[in-house]
DNA sequence: ATGCATGAGTG
DNA sequence: ACTCATGCATA
């Protein structure tokens, strides 16, 4: 037995590589805040009262429980990060790992942006939490579990062997300006990648996910195979992470900054494939683990209710939520942070 | 295919 | 403390 080889068994390299992708595109636009499953209440929201969407909320979910009589965890008992030393990363579902280092594919255009706050119904928020409030909750009849201050961080270190490093500034919606529109791609310093055009990106995750099943290979094959390219600052990347790009569910700039890798192994796989196919010969061919937190249905339609309304809220508002909502406060900013991540990326994808 | 989570980089 | 890129675990 010989069989394979080809494989790398470390490759870290701290390189920093930064991908340059041009700013222009910024196509970003068309900024709707409300493509939220819950229509109705948003609309009254503002109108009268905020404890009305609370209220809303949770006799929906009262109702959804009961009506379902499905309630699969405590959104507060699935909890627990413990990697404890899992080795190393990449070993996905079939078939090769290596090390990697994920990294670089960001890219970075200008940046400017302003996290705090910002936006309308700011003033609005205000009201809706107040009843949250601590005081207000004690009120209200959750005497209650603590849980308010503890930064609830549990998740102990994972310290996975990966270097992420990543530049970016930022980019997309918001703050750009359009000035300079005479620009056109590629000037400062634009080699590779020439244009961020979501058509272009379109058509490309479709070939690439046909190729690649005409290649027999899964979409985790993919990403630990990438580590093979050894292509500067690009390691192996995940299932998820390839699913992902096919699915176009990345961000535009991810996509864009996934491409010209995913476009390489391609090539890359097909000429190996050829190869194989030339000469008649051979082939061949635990710890514990994180537990993923499950926000109950009653639970994600509240969160989704105080989303609508706003999507920033500060710390104290989400503490507040939390201690509402019987969650770890943690878990409730995490949830913020994804649904601002996925609704972008559905805006943007509502946009092309 | 997706939900929840981590972490680097940035302010 | 946020955004963004990614990943692990899971439905």
């Amino acid at each position: 037995m010989m069989s394979m080889n080809s494989k790398q068994p470390f490759s870290m390299h701290p390189i920093l590589h930064e991908p340059k992708y041009n700013p222009l595109h910024s196509s970003s636009d068309a900024i709707r805040r409300a493509c939220l499953p819950t229509p109705s209440l948003q609309g009254n929201i503002f109108a009268g009262f905020d404890e009305t969407l609370l209220q809303r909320a949770e006799a929906l979910a009262a109702v959804d429980i009961v009506a379902q009589k499905n309630h699969p965890f405590k959104p507060d008992a699935t909890y627990h990060t413990m990697t404890t030393m899992t080795s190393m990363t990449c070993t996905p579902t079939s078939s090769s790992g290596h090390l990697h280092h994920p990294s670089v594919l960001a890219s970075h255009h200008h940046h400017h942006h302003h996290p705090g706050h910002h936006q309308s119904s700011q003033g609005l928020d205000g009201d809706l939490l107040d009843h949250l409030t601590p005081s207000g909750i004690s009120l209200g009849g959750m005497p209650g579990s603590d849980v308010c201050s503890s930064a609830s961080h549990n998740h102990a270190a994972h310290m996975s062997a990966i270097n992420h490093m990543q530049h970016h500034h930022h980019q997309q919606s918001m703050n750009m300006h359009p000035h300079g529109l005479g620009s056109h791609s590629s000037m400062g310093g634009n080699g590779g990648e020439p244009e961020p055009d979501p058509r272009e990106l379109e058509s490309f995750a479709e070939r690439f996910k046909q190729r690649r099943i005409k290649l027999g290979v899964t979409q985790a094959d993919v990403g630990s195979a990438l580590a093979n390219l050894k292509i500067p600052g690009v390691g192996c990347l995940s299932q998820s992470t390839i699913c992902r790009f096919e699915s176009l569910t990345l961000s535009h700039n991810n996509m864009v900054a996934l491409k010209p890798i995913l476009e390489a192994w391609l090539e890359e796989a097909e000429r190996a494939q050829r190869e194989k196919m030339s000469k008649p010969e051979i082939f061949n061919g635990g710890d514990k683990k994180r537990k993923r937190t499950s926000i109950a249905a009653p639970e994600k339609r509240s969160l989704e209710a105080y989303f609508a309304v706003q999507p920033r809220p500060s710390s104290e508002k989400i503490a507040a939520i939390a201690e509402k909502l019987d969650l770890k406060k943690n878990v409730v900013r995490v949830w913020f942070c994804n649904q601002r991540q996925k609704q972008k990326r559905m805006k943007f994808s509502a946009a092309h």
